[in-house]
DNA sequence: GGCACAATGTTAACAATGTCAACATTAAAG
DNA sequence: CTTTAATGTTGACATTGTTAACATTGTGCC
């Protein structure tokens, strides 16, 4: 008989040992390369060393890997944010509250701007079918930062209800127009990240 | 010889007319019904009656064609925004230009809303290659009302210049995190599309 | 230890897709 | 009327996602 172990594997590495993992790695790094649209099933396989339907032991479709890929992308931009935050000041006052949320929501657009491929993966097919939560969440983050600003009493009540949307959708939102180049072509008229910035704390009555 | 003309097609309905515009259509329609993701081309062409290489008559690629889709869906998006903005007061004050900005920002975020699937393929691939640009195009209607808000004098001149980006952030992002269902997750904390709007112009300094 | 059994991986095949080359038909220009 | 460009068709090819059937490895149970 004709077999895989007779030809090239040794019977050790018959079994990838973590092929899940590997998958959403290699599928990681395809993507922030070469974009989401060449993402194929039998490509990564390949790559990983693997059989094709060897995939199908760990994603039950194309679909639930790339769902996985992009959470472990939301989880990559979620360690960029969490890195911002310790490189910002600590203070537990108002002024070290706003430059945390400075730095936090800086990361989000950051990443949409540097790591376009992946921001594109990463905010597609949100919710993950059954997939347990990110973590770190970046929108978790961002909420917290806001939490912060509101226990440390320069974010109204009233204003800390809506806050988290708004600030979401004005970071967000920057950050997927950036990701496109769309913020930089009507000629005089563009706004930096510390603008958008500015205008989410002023939005709030902050400072 | 067994030519189509002797089996089903009459001589006078061998060319289609304008198949082009065809293609976009069913196109659109069914990016609409059935999402972004199962849209082919030789599906698409067997809709629209026609070979499945008749399309590169007109289109260099499938991702042209895509391009050409969201284009089209850009410009619904426009029709919509120019049908909010005739139902609002037509007023030269400045309520009326805030009432006008507010139509037209919340006929946006309905968009991402109402019409999710569209919105998505609207706003990928954003830079058709060598396209002619969208009319009625999205952001410029956005931009005009803000010229509006500034040539009425209640946007100032130094907020005027971030004004388009910060706009179209916001709303942008809010449209785009609605449409995935993303906005009413968090229990209490929670924005509707008149607070984001609002947000807005507040962070604009605007009355 | 030996053995059922689940977990994990492989091969072979199938239908569907995007794309290309070569050919046919229609419309337009000389 | 003939030539030529526009537009559409057929046939083929490589690639893809997916399934069914089979092989190998590791695990718990007697």
């Amino acid at each position: 008989m004709l077999t895989m172990s007779t030809l090239k594997k040794s019977h050790a590495e018959f079994h990838h040992g973590d092929l899940q993992a590997a998958l959403v790695t290699a599928g990681l790094r395809h993507v922030e390369k070469h974009g989401l649209n060449s993402l194929g099933l039998r490509q990564l396989a390949l790559v990983t060393g693997v059989s094709p339907t060897a995939v199908y032991r760990h994603f039950a479709d194309l679909e639930h890997l790339k769902a996985a890929v992009g959470k472990a992308s939301r989880e990559t931009l979620g360690k960029m944010m969490l890195d911002a935050l310790k490189s910002a000041p600590a203070n537990k006052t108002a002024k070290g509250a706003i430059a945390r949320f400075l730095a936090i929501g800086g990361a989000y657009i950051d990443f949409g701007i540097k790591k376009s491929n992946l921001s594109e993966i990463a905010f597609i097919c949100f919710d993950s079918p059954e997939l347990e939560p990110d973590s770190p969440n970046p929108s978790e983050l961002l909420m917290a930062s806001l939490t912060e600003l509101n226990e440390i009493g320069c974010l109204s009540d009233r204003n800390y209800k809506t806050a988290p949307t708004i600030a979401w959708s004005m970071v967000h939102g920057f950050a997927g127009l950036a990701a496109q180049g769309a913020t930089g072509n009507s000629g005089e008229t563009l706004a930096s990240k510390r603008d958008v910035l500015m205008a989410v704390l002023k939005s709030l009555d902050i400072k």
